[in-house]
DNA sequence: ACCTAGAAACTTATCAGTTAAGTAGAGTGG
DNA sequence: CCACTCTACTTAACTGATAAGTTTCTAGGT
C-alpha cells in the first residue's frame, strides 16, 4: 500500500492512513450491490408517499429488467424490504407495500434484550419511563368510544383475577388501551413492540408467589384509579396513579432481576 | 342466519369459513419457504447467546449443505438477516454476527413517520415523553466520567451559539449523553433510533427565524439549568428541568406541526 | 343468460452450474 | 525478518430451467 516517492515511507505504519472508516462515517458498508438500488429507490417511494400501503409492486421480472439486473437479484432486494416488514411477498401473488406495524419493532427489542435479566430489566424500564406519561396524554384525548374500550377491559380483568395467563392478557390488554388513547400512532407502536417482552417479565412475576385474593384486588385498584383519572381528564392524576403503579411491583421486580445497577456498574 | 344444512349452504358467502387467519393469529404467513429455516435457527442461537457479536457463521456453501437446500437460498436467509440488523455480510469474508445497534430502530422510524407532519409531531412527542424520565434517571446514576462528559458537550454548545448546523449536532450529542449517563443500553439506543427523525425536526425548528444571541442563550441556559440538576443528584429537579425545556419550545413546535390532534380527530 | 369447471398465463420458490471479484493466509524471495 | 506474490476460500452475480401457487379468462353446461 505505499504510495510514497522514497521508500521510508513504505515502512510508516499508517499514519497517514488516519481512521477513513470514521471520517467518512462509513465503518462498514459493502461496496455497493446492485440490489442496493432496488432498495434504495423502492424505500423512497414508500417513505415519501408514493406508494402506499396496498400498492401492488412490479414483479421480479420487470424490476430485474427496468434495474437491469438478474431475477435472482431483484429477488433478494425484494427479500430484505420484506425482512424489513415494508412490503409483503407470497407465492403466486405479486408484492405488495405493507403499512408498518410493530414486527420489527418487536424483533429489534427480542434481539437487543437477549435472553439476559439485564436485558429484561432494561426493557422493564424503558416501559416504566414512557407509561406515565402516556397516561397523562391519554387523560388528555381520551374519546367517550376509548373510555367505553377501557372499561370493558377493567371488567375483563375483573373477571380473570386469580387467573394468571387470562390475566396478564387482559392487563397487556389495559396498557395498549391506554397507549392508543393517546391517540399518538408511533406511542402504540412503540408499546406494541415492547409487549412480547413485557409479556415474559409478567410471566415471571406473577409466577413468584401465592397471591391471596386481596392482593389481586389491590393491584386490580391500582388499573381502576389510573382508568378514573384519565376517564375524568385529569393529566397529572393519571400520571401519578400510572407512576404508583409501577412504583408497587417494583419491589417484586427487584426480586427478580435484582437489584438496580450501581452507578460505575455494568450499567 | 340460516346455519341449517339444506342446499342454501353453497349460495352463503363465507359463513362457514370464518376468520381463520384471526383464529391461527396467522395473518399473512407464507406456507414456509425453506430458508425460513435458516433464519430461525440463527437467530434463536443469537438471542439465546450461543452466537455472540463477532462470532463467525458457517458460509453459504456450508449452510446450503448442512440444511440440505441450494446457495442461492441459503444466501437469501443471510441477507434477510443482514437486513434485521443481526448478521455482517461483506463480499470475500465470512459472514459475522453483529451487536444490535440503532440501525434498525432508526429505519423503522423512518418508514414509520414517513413524510408527514403528522409522523413528525408524533415522533416529537413520543422524545418528549422519554427525555423527563432519562434524565431521572441519569441524575441517580451519573459517573464522574459522565458529568466530565457533560461538560464538555455544553462547552461545545456555548461555542456554537449561532452556528445553527454545528448546534443543532452538540444539541443531539448533549441529549444522547443524558441518555447515555441513564446507564440503559435500550434508552440509548431508543433516543439513537429517534435521533434521524429528531433532526428533521430540529433542522425546521432552527430554520423559523432570526435569533437573537439573547434568545440563543436562553436555551443554553435550559440546557445548563438540566446539567446542573442532573450533576447534583437530583432526580426530580432534573425532569423537571427537562419537562421545562421541552415545554418552551412548544409553543414553536406547535408552529411548526400544527395544533395538538383533536381527541376525535385524525389522532 | 348465468353459473361453474378447467385450462392458460403469470407469479414466486427453488434448483444447478458457472464466472467474477474481494479477502486472507501460506509460502517465497530478498 | 520483512515484503511480496500466489493460492484457496469467500461472497456477488448471471443464466437457464423446473415446480408450485394465484389469478383470469374461456368454454361448457344448465
Amino acid at each position: 500500500m505505499k504510495i510514497g516517492m522514497s521508500d521510508q515511507l513504505a515502512t510508516l505504519p499508517d499514519t497517514r492512513t488516519p481512521d477513513w472508516a470514521k471520517l467518512l462515517g462509513a465503518a462498514d458498508i459493502a461496496p455497493s450491490r446492485l440490489g442496493d438500488a432496488v432498495i434504495e429507490r423502492l424505500t423512497e417511494a414508500i417513505i415519501d408517499g408514493r406508494l402506499k400501503p396496498g400498492d401492488p409492486l412490479p414483479s421480479e421480472g420487470q424490476i430485474a429488467a427496468t434495474f437491469g439486473i438478474s431475477k435472482p437479484i431483484a429477488r433478494e432486494a425484494l427479500r430484505e424490504l420484506a425482512a424489513m416488514g415494508v412490503i409483503q411477498v407470497q407465492q403466486g401473488k405479486v408484492s405488495r407495500v405493507r403499512a408498518i406495524d410493530s414486527g420489527p419493532l418487536a424483533r429489534f427489542y427480542r434481539f437487543a434484550v437477549g435472553s439476559t435479566k439485564q436485558g429484561l430489566r432494561e426493557a422493564v424500564e424503558l416501559r416504566r419511563m414512557l407509561e406515565p406519561h402516556i397516561a397523562a396524554f391519554a387523560a388528555e384525548r381520551r374519546t367517550e368510544a376509548d373510555i367505553a374500550a377501557m372499561r370493558a377491559i377493567l371488567v375483563r380483568m375483573e373477571e380473570t383475577l386469580g387467573d394468571v395467563p387470562a390475566w396478564i392478557e387482559a392487563d397487556l390488554a389495559f396498557h395498549n388501551q391506554i397507549a392508543a388513547m393517546a391517540h399518538n400512532r408511533l406511542v402504540v407502536l412503540q408499546l406494541k413492540g415492547l409487549e412480547p417482552v413485557v409479556r415474559i417479565m409478567m410471566v415471571r412475576f406473577n409466577a413468584r408467589e401465592a397471591r391471596t385474593m386481596d392482593d389481586w384486588r389491590v393491584t386490580l385498584g391500582r388499573h381502576v384509579r389510573i382508568a378514573e383519572a384519565i376517564e375524568a381528564g385529569d393529566p397529572a392524576a393519571a400520571e401519578a396513579a400510572m407512576r404508583s403503579h409501577f412504583a408497587a411491583a417494583d419491589a417484586a421486580i427487584r426480586d427478580i432481576f435484582g437489584p438496580d445497577p450501581s452507578p460505575g456498574g455494568t450499567g
